[in-house]
DNA sequence: CATTTTTTTCAACGTTCGTTGAATTTATGA
DNA sequence: TCATAAATTCAACGAACGTTGAAAAAAATG
């Protein structure tokens, strides 16, 4: 027979996912996330060895993911444009759009994760050792993809570059609410197909106006 | 005689700016505040009602005068620019300037507030209301300015270019050390002046390319 | 100086936190 | 089937949390 539809460590992962998206690391108790699994208290040490074991898993889960699709279509982008190098703009999407699949196609945990990497993402604690640990690879060759698009840019630019880049998706995904209430509704900071028709156009302009600086 | 150099709240807002910008609201204790502070930790209930008066003290402090600086140099690009409406890049700058001038020139307390403001800025718990508190007054004039300079894009451009634009804003702002690293020290994120070369001429094409989209 | 108000100190409240270890149940495999 | 391993349950630990109220001290006011 095969095993339960969700192993208890997935259920852990995925009310974790959601939790952690809402009130952090710090503001959420491993007693709210076992109730939400419905599962006992002590099974997160269990699985996780504790809290932060847990935390790190929830990110490196789909980060994983994320990292093979994206890695996926850089080559895809690089192949179809061969023997040029991919332009500009094609690199940004084969960045932003398995993230924008995933949010239209794909699991809604998905969104909780998201939202969850935008405040890691910009957060002292964990900024750099676990974003760095979970996505400096796949991120290398996107930056290397850049200069060769980008062949006028200082390396310098495109390092910048890809830091606006990934501060104007990771606000994006943060899903704070606050573009629909500035705009008074005339926005919806969910409507992913609005973001898709705007993200690239946005970046790839910035990164070629840092270029011809 | 003049009052102590600081007051008991004033050194309770600058122990907690220094202190949630490491570790966010659920991560930081009163009891951490009050030592860093040197001071009793029932003055926190005495001054600011409790924890969550002294966080949203800290983020309107600051936020009040970052408001102020912003508008007096909004004043000033329009003049220079009447009786047309000022240049993007010219309302983009008056929007950076006075951070990175703050960060430069001012009292380092500013490298905190930022540091807070950025996680806070990701955040859903926070993200909408107290950041639409503090700043949207302000924020609107901005994006009129904005749909001014650039008159051939939808409403919709602008409010999402200013999405991107703040997010790729704030992510520079959060010290979090990952582009150092990203880099292998090629780039150093709190170098201001590096920043402030690039992020205006990013922003300012990344809408100009949204418009003609 | 006397009185009132403001500010600070101190001790303690009840709650919740992450983690642990022993006991129990369930699954695995010879 | 029976031993072994894996997974789950349960109760409890000590520590840290935000908040409170009464008493003491300091400052302000007349």
């Amino acid at each position: 027979m095969p095993r339960p539809r969700r192993t208890t460590k997935e259920k852990l992962l995925d009310a974790a996912e959601k939790l952690f998206a809402r009130k952090g690391y710090h503001g959420t108790s491993l007693r709210t996330i076992t109730r939400e699994a419905g599962v006992d208290l002590a099974l997160v040490n269990y699985h996780f060895g504790g809290k932060q074991g847990l935390f790190e898993s929830v990110i490196e889960r789909r980060g994983a993911m994320l990292n093979a699709e994206r890695i996926r279509r850089l080559a895809e982008v690089r192949r179809q444009a061969a023997p040029e190098p991919p332009a500009t703009e094609a690199v940004v999407n084969a960045f932003f759009d398995p993230i924008l699949d995933f949010l239209e196609h794909a699991d809604p945990g998905w969104h909780s994760y998201f939202s969850l990497l935008a405040e890691v993402n910009n957060s002292p604690e964990w900024g750099k050792r676990l974003m760095g640990k979970t996505f400096n690879t796949t991120v290398k060759q996107f930056i290397e993809a850049l200069m060769q698009s980008l062949p006028d840019a200082a390396p310098q630019d495109v390092y910048w570059g890809y830091n606006f880049l990934t501060g104007a998706l990771t606000l994006s995904l943060a899903e704070t609410g606050r573009l629909d209430v500035l705009s008074e509704g005339l926005c919806n900071s969910s409507d992913v197909s609005a973001l898709r028709a705007r993200l690239g156009p946005f970046v790839a302009a910035g990164l070629r106006g840092l270029s011809r600086r």
